[in-house]
DNA sequence: GTGGTCCAATGGTCCAACCAATTCCTGCAT
DNA sequence: ATGCAGGAATTGGTTGGACCATTGGACCAC
């Protein structure tokens, strides 16, 4: 016998439901990313529902990242939301070290070349005219200020995985890019970080412009090469350091 | 001016708090997934904060997957957990239909290239035996019972997670596995579902033992496309027989 | 305009009680 | 002794009400 034929009953689940009246809330009033929802107080008077299990709910919906609270001004729509989501929270044990940033960019790589690959296949001229233009702020923002420029290279990769078509990608490299925002400054005392990966950034839009997927994810895994170098070379600079 | 050289200051952060202390009780006491932790209410009283708090902080952590709450019994603890660890909550919109197993097919092609190539570079000739090892019971397991098993076709992939040396690759196409197993049986009614990969998995293991990146990442990329294919072939069936 | 003050709205925290599921122990019948 | 019904204690789930901290706008003096 199938197992799942058979599911669990539910006697309780105050939270639940009121998850679920609140995705029904939302697409009802067709709220979109960024607007704010009723207040706690309100929805624990509509749903008659006390308000610390409203906020028992809400906690969950925060935990996943699709809603935002702010103290005093209310809670806010961070991602759009729909009656059959399927939630899959991971939990890497990682810290700071070297190992960690390694690990973790050996997944951007993976998932980098794959985006760019699928960008290629299946960008529009619209598209392309977009990457293009976050390649061209990017570039500038380098000879400006001689140097990577952690927020507009973000940007064009952003685009690209946004192309792809494919939300995941940038579900997940967003959240790894949050863990290595702090080092992306100047991580490991090396300086010219980044440097290396520029010229890559073009050979990837050129790629993905002459609708070459194969290309495009070639490119993209030198690029990442390039990162991991400047990451290896900081990691010899500090051992070194650390000798003396 | 750098932006970042004024990050919003953090006045309260007591549910925050509260993990971090959870955290630190876990590992003062060696606490092992399934072990229960205190109660609620003693948490409450020896943290000097509201039992509320204590569950906001909870509801959080259940939310991650990291810990169980049985009314009744108790808080059990679910997952190990340390000081740094990266929480990425994963949303799929949309939840058993094709588009949704499309995306994370293609999430998976992106992981299983880079892991096979990874593993190509670094697996040692135990590595390499322990693979093919794996290979033989899937492929006598395939001749035995006339098509793909899913167990021993998911015991040679993890094998290669594994010889990746990246503990990640493994933890999020686990992930991602668990949440389609039901699927991966008979998925959209194509009985032969996976045939087509078979061959791929010897491919895949001669380009490891031969040291071979490149030429492993590009097996890895045709065995997957096959299974998107077959997913393509299921969802045109049954778009032909909704048609009827 | 600029800056300051006040105030209402809103999320954050706290408390005390009760409900519901679970666990465990007691005591009775066998 | 054994087994089992039944109740008490434990524990998470829910409720209602209160107060605090932050926000953002209205209003005002300069």
């Amino acid at each position: 016998m199938d197992q799942n034929s058979l599911p669990p009953i539910q006697t309780t689940a105050r939270d639940d439901a009121v998850l679920k009246a609140l995705v029904g809330f939302v697409r009802a009033e067709a709220l979109q990313p960024g607007e704010r929802l009723p207040t706690e107080r309100i929805l624990a008077e509509r749903l008659k529902v006390s308000r610390n299990t409203v906020r028992e709910a809400l906690t969950r919906w925060e935990g996943l990242g699709l809603v935002e609270r702010r103290q005093g001004s209310g809670t806010y729509l961070k991602a759009a939301v729909s009656p059959d989501m399927l939630h899959m929270p991971l939990t890497l044990a990682g810290g700071n070290d070297f190992t960690s940033l390694m690990q973790t960019l050996e997944i951007r790589r993976a998932l980098e070349a794959e985006a760019a690959a699928l960008c290629a296949e299946r960008a529009s001229q619209a598209d392309i005219a977009e990457i293009a233009r976050k390649l061209d702020i990017m570039e500038q923002a380098f000879r400006t200020r001689e140097g990577m420029s952690s927020e507009e290279d973000w940007e064009f990769h952003q685009a690209i995985y946004r192309v792809s078509g494919n939300p995941l990608f940038e579900q997940i490299i967003a959240a790894m890019h949050e863990l290595f925002h702090r080092f992306w400054e100047h991580p490991l005392g090396v300086r010219d970080f980044g440097h290396a990966s520029f010229p890559y950034h073009r050979t990837i839009y050129e790629r993905i412009a002459a609708r070459d997927p194969q290309g495009a994810r070639a490119e993209a895994l030198k690029l990442i090469s390039t990162v991991e170098d400047d990451l290896k070379r900081g990691a010899a600079k500090l051992k070194l350091s650390s000798q003396t």
